[in-house]
DNA sequence: AATGAATGAGGATTCATTCAT
DNA sequence: GATGAATGAATCCTCATTCAT
């Protein structure tokens, strides 16, 4: 029963689907197979759609990437103060529907699929890019000259909190990453203030 | 003409390619076969002296951190307060032969075959489990009860420094990265202190 | 909208576009979904007017046979002896526009397919028995016992400049070939003369 | 039962089964495994001595021009006479074991196969050049500055005889062929002498 | 001790073809 | 009349692993 207009409910199916399985088998070798099955169609339409295994990881990886700035931007606009606006960004880094096991697998499994492909590896470098600056220019006005060099270190923090919580079996807790990272925080700060 | 006592030769040459394959390639993706030939031999005397490609992977994880343990307590020894006990810590994370390209490449690999090789999986979580309590039990003269909250991020922050690393193309700055560190830990110290 | 009548003008699209691309990529291992793009429609089309590929490619090569015939047979009806009915079959046999690149090489290719698809080796055969036997018929007052041997030289040649120049990048010259094939016939008949 | 020094023994099969396989079903789409499997071996072994697929055609066509220079060399040694030397040329270009059925189905393979994969356009131009030159030379104490177009002549009528029997079911007659070559032979050489 | 030989299993990718709309 | 949707089947190629020597 071919539809119409499949092409972008396919698309978000598979993208869908890769993220998914990539959690669950805790590796990009899973097969393109796999994850069309999961996705419920033959890996020869996944091929169809996108062009090749390669893309359908890229395109994975800026799904994640978008929810995660839509995520932030969502939580900036409702931020008055300047340290609302860090803790926004902290806590958008933690919540849902990131920040669950799937999620943080398949993202690790990002940062070792960079080595090799150069997209992801592009993808990666402008998320940490942008994920240090917006810290910093929220945090200037916080710890001055300092800000960078705390952006550096609380997005750091939050990587490595991701990459603690790959390893762990149980779904990770995000409002306890989240408090982690405020802590870290405030203590910058209170140095700064000294 | 076969020597004696060369399965110990054998065996460090090619963990030691092994570690240099991936650290080069970005991959546990590599071949056996290639990892091999780096070590000067045939793919088949290398399943000789390991059982399987997850044996020799498993082993080289088991050598960095092996390297690193010796690192570690190699900097205790000479440290006397426990401030200088955490820094050494933190100085011997960043340490060379560890904290180069290679290294740090081949350990994000180690933490994305955690997912399918439960060897890692426990390996890596007994380094993690290492890392806290030795950082909480020099932190605690110096920040008391938040001793195991200070060391659970700096922790996490050591290891996001290394993802951090794993994606850029120059050599990492081991004296810039532990000065980052460390700049978190005079931070949470200050705070307690206050 | 459908206009009536659109079969013949879709066929004669895809059989001209077949042509092109195998001339083009030098294979029939085109794509049929490369020819029935290059003829502007949808592949489902061209399945839709020709049942298979196969019979896609037969069509084609029975359109070049088409052509081919055509232009012999006006070649023939101006000329008045039987010397000058001999050249007008050998000037066809390398005017345009059959005789150029793209055709010569699908023509060789056609020379292989015949070794999978019966109907194309039925074709050629009707090709060269017509071809042979057209020679011989207008030979026969020039070498008569000879006609037929002089025939299949004469046959032979024609294809083996076909097969020359399907190997050269540059764009066959029809008049040099042709006249090939005439300094071959005046020798022939010199000696049968003799 | 490995022994040791199979690579040639492999390839020379896998060339051989490749000549007969393309020969016997008319294509080059015959599957590696096919030809690995009349080989006597697994696909993957013969991957292992040829790179790729084409590399397996490659020395394929690369065997059969050796077969037929080493012919032609072996025929020149004996000619005494130029107008003998040519006539060698001649008959080893229809001699065993390479004008037979398969060779013939295989050669007309390989013309086609040149428009896709370089190394078999080369090898191929390389041949028609060699055969060219060399019935060039030969020819010029008997036909002097028409010698490079009679040669020309004779090379497009060897390969449009092979051509012709490329075609039909029956094994083709080696003296035949060559007797319809040594025909035109005369013809043209009569016609320098008048 | 060491290796060339060998393969089974698997995986990405392509493509002719069918079908519902 | 026309096409997007969909897939089964096939193909090339890779690789960990085993084995006889």
């Amino acid at each position: 029963m071919p539809k119409l207009g499949m092409q972008p409910i396919r698309r978000d199916a598979l993208i869908k689907a890769t993220i998914e399985q990539i959690g669950e088998k805790g590796t990009t070798d899973v097969t393109v197979a796999q994850i069309a099955r999961a996705a419920g169609m033959s890996s020869a339409l996944a091929h169809h759609y996108f062009g090749s295994k390669s893309d359908i990881l890229v395109e994975a990886m800026r799904q994640i990437l978008r929810t995660y700035g839509d995520l932030v931007r969502g939580a900036l606009v409702q931020a008055q103060t300047p340290h609302e606006r860090v803790q926004a960004i902290i806590f958008a880094s933690f919540a849902q529907p990131n920040f669950d096991r799937t999620h943080v697998v398949a993202w690790m499994n990002f940062y070792v699929l960079a080595n090799v492909e150069p997209r992801a590896a592009r993808l990666l470098r402008v998320y940490q890019r942008r994920l240090r600056s917006n810290l910093a220019a929220h945090l200037r006005p916080l710890s001055g000259a300092r800000a960078m060099d705390v952006a550096k270190r609380l997005a750091a923090l939050i990587d490595g909190l991701y990459l603690y919580h790959s390893l762990r079996a149980e779904a990770p807790n995000g409002a306890r990453a989240a408090e982690h990272v405020n802590a870290a925080l405030r203590a910058e700060l209170a140095l700064c203030a000294s």
